[in-house]
DNA sequence: TCAACATATAAGCATTGGCTTATTTGATTC
DNA sequence: GAATCAAATAAGCCAATGCTTATATGTTGA
């Protein structure tokens, strides 16, 4: 079971915002590192972490190593907010506008 | 900002389930403390916890305490989640076909 | 081949977090 | 009004976690 992986992997500020930089695009870890107030050490281990729970993936070029957002990654902690969408009926209204507005 | 709270307070398994739990509906303490392994103090931090987020209301009854999901509390992380969608437009597909049977 | 570089891993440290037992607070009942 | 009960709070313990510095691994280019 890899959910309870996701909630602790975005639960920590820091390694949220890393998962968020790279919704921006593919980056390296030194890229990644120029952004963030910690260690290299530090950036490295966040990655692992979300990698591990399936929220990042890892592209190895020469001595450069690549991360980006892994598609469908989400989808689970997705899946979960969506069985509890039944607790703001009002909220799923609102969804439904933007979906319509995604629609040609 | 309560954004932070939210994750947190479900990153923990047993939290989680505690708020799965009153999802199915209003429940005291001491029901609560039943469907768990953990002591009754354990449970009251948990709810508190989960308060602090705004995931759960509480509704006081004399010397009972009912605790249920509060309408909405989930609202901020499914909006986080929905602000990362893009990452997996198949699913946005699947989604429109839930709420499709939603309607009427 | 060796020096510089990018990243990962190791080890150690301080803090946080979830749990427990003990106690307190407040409401009900006899 | 004393005993009982539901829940919250306090205090302390241990494991987990996020960080650091130091080091290892592997790649590139002079």
């Amino acid at each position: 079971m890899i959910e309870p992986d996701i909630f602790r992997a975005l639960a920590d500020p820091t390694r949220r915002a890393v998962f968020e930089r790279l919704a921006a695009g593919e980056m390296s870890v030194s890229e990644l590192k120029a952004k963030f107030a910690v260690s290299q050490p530090a950036i490295s281990q966040h990655l692992a972490t979300l990698k591990g729970a399936g929220l990042v993936s890892e592209r190895r070029e020469g001595r450069f190593a690549y991360y980006s957002v892994t598609p469908g990654g989400l989808a689970p902690l997705a899946e979960w907010v969506d069985r509890y969408r039944a607790f703001w009926p009002e909220r799923i209204e609102k969804l439904k506008d933007v979906l319509k507005g995604m629609e040609p």
